[in-house]
DNA sequence: CTGTTAGCGCCTTCAC
DNA sequence: GTGAAGGCGCTAACAG
């Protein structure tokens, strides 16, 4: 592989000059610029990134360090985290914690060798406090992305948790439904926090009464607790719900596949409404009623902040940017009144 | 941000020495491994890879280039590749060339300058050869993933596209369909050529008539061409096709929704099958017949394959690993015969 | 078991 | 407009 030495040599120039026309730095005349660029396509040289950073102190990587890219969510979160990258010369590395603090802290370590020059990050839960400050005292910039942690400030993009759970119960009350159970995430998640917080808030607001027994919490992943549905179901009648509010698209999916194992019909037989929405299949043949975010901006402005914060052009205040959901009423938690098409 | 030589005088050693313990290699005694270690953990070090990389002519990091992640199954393909490349201490920089070679030219520069150890590619098509052409001169390591080019024999991981499109249109003809529309993708691309090439010889073997006004050719994105559909529509009822065979999800996505602007009922007016599964969505709520591919197993034994390579642990002969699809036959294809639920 | 020397490929700084 | 010297952080090769 040549080196700016080999381009220079055969250029008969000195590697300093290669090393400006590369760069497009610095007066060069056009001749010898001319001689350099002619030594380069000879050469086949193409400038060695590692030894760029080790001088520039600059790698032009980022990292996004999500949960689980399998996530149609998180997949948005990616394509528009990587667009963006794209436009300001920046390539990412990505990795999934499977919301996993111990995968989240290896990640951690390798992308601090790395020396990648920002992070976006979805933090597996509060738990992520420590990572986080490890990179802060690395001095690494960093935007939190979906998710808080509990006691750190910092840059963030999320979604507002609270109104899209709000807008989602009000949808099932408006339904006539007056027993909602809530399948949670974990709480020290954020998310699952703000959700709960909102859905016992909401059934409050209506004067509905909170029943411990049809709150449950399991993680965000893709197996999560099917016992739930089975606790759900040998509730007497007077107790059992008519809804379900998943807390997000994965625990629906679980909780769908056991209901249907069960022999339980949605919408007929409980209505059915989760935060998150699915991949395009849902476009032309919609079933979950969602609350719907606009994933690929979380990762776009992410990286947006991100890269001011790393070139300097940001404010010195945290920003923290909160998108509003979207509901999108589906079959799911419509219960049929005509004849099924 | 301290250096090893920081790490060496705190610990009153030589940086090689400090070197030796990061490394675990030479032989050290306990007593200044320990001092070294103290002295790391005092001052928070951590090795810079960059430097690392100058030496040692590795990077440890790989390259994605796929077309869009957005996608389900490269979705899953990209999981199955950063589960094995973190196996095995890499990490991986992902990109989309968006079926673009402009952007996929684009990134093989940015990826050869980021000295990454291999890469793993589904090229955009034929044309790509030229990029192809580019990693073999600078001889770094790559795997093809899903497409094959014209003319170049290498290492790669692929799906049966021919077999996958013989058992859908097989399960056309015994549903008693003769008349079956083609919409494909281009065929610069190997999968579209090779899933043409099954649909015709399939369709002979039934000695069923190869109609060119039912074949059509869009791309694999997810906006593709949407007059086609009209332009089935509006064939003499003689002519007119009673199933359709979309090359892969997106295009199905989008033709179908074209149907159902359209209002052509699926399946009762016309059968639909396609290459590709979506996402975990339709565990409980299957719609499409397809031909699912084992996408997680591309990404992760191709990244197997790749880093063989790169580890020169890997036969002279190029592999090619060659999946078959699993046929997923459901209510797309179905007409109603019962009451529908 | 530990240290010294030299160099990976490039760029900053300062001459000329 | 161009070049020489030195150093970024690390490790191979050799010495002791």
């Amino acid at each position: 592989m040549a080196t700016i030495y080999d381009v220079a040599k055969l250029a008969e120039v000195s590697p300093m000059t290669v090393s400006r026309v590369i760069n497009q730095k610095g007066p060069i005349s056009e001749a010898t610029k001319l001689k350099v660029e002619q030594a380069i396509e000879a050469l086949n040289y193409i400038p060695n990134k590692s030894a760029q950073s080790l001088v520039s102190k600059k790698t032009k990587i980022l990292s996004l360090l999500i949960t689980d890219i399998s996530n149609p969510f998180f997949t948005k979160v990616a394509r528009g985290a990587e667009d963006k990258a794209l436009q300001l010369g920046y390539q990412v590395i990505f990795s999934n914690s499977d919301e996993d603090i111990e995968k989240e802290s290896k990640y951690i370590q390798m992308l601090l060798e790395s020396r990648v020059d920002g992070v976006l990050m979805a933090p597996s839960g509060d738990q992520s406090r420590k990572n986080v400050k490890k990179l802060i005292k690395s001095q690494i910039p960093f935007v939190l992305l979906d998710r808080e942690i509990d006691g750190v400030d910092s840059d963030i993009v999320l979604g507002n948790s609270y109104e899209g759970t709000r807008n989602l119960i009000d949808h099932l009350v408006e339904q006539g439904h007056k027993k909602i159970a809530l399948i949670n995430g974990p709480t020290y998640i954020s998310t699952a926090r703000e959700r709960k917080r909102a859905y016992i808030e909401t059934l409050q607001f209506y004067n509905l009464p909170i029943d411990e027994a049809l709150i449950f919490e399991t993680d965000y992943k893709q197996q999560s607790e099917t016992t739930i549905i089975d606790k759900l179901m040998v509730l007497p009648p007077e107790q059992k719900p008519t809804a379900i509010f998943a807390a997000n698209n994965f625990i629906a999916v679980t909780m769908m596949k056991k209901l249907k194992e069960r022999g339980v019909n949605v919408p007929n037989d409980i209505a059915f409404v989760c935060f998150d929405d699915f991949d395009p299949v849902m476009d032309y043949h919609p079933f979950f009623t969602v609350a719907a975010q606009p994933a690929y901006d979380f990762g776009y402005l992410g990286t947006q902040i991100l890269i001011d914060k790393i070139e300097g052009n940001s404010s010195q205040t945290n920003r923290r940017i909160v998108l509003p959901p979207e509901i999108v009423i589906r079959e799911s938690s419509l219960r049929h009144n005509k004849n099924p098409s």
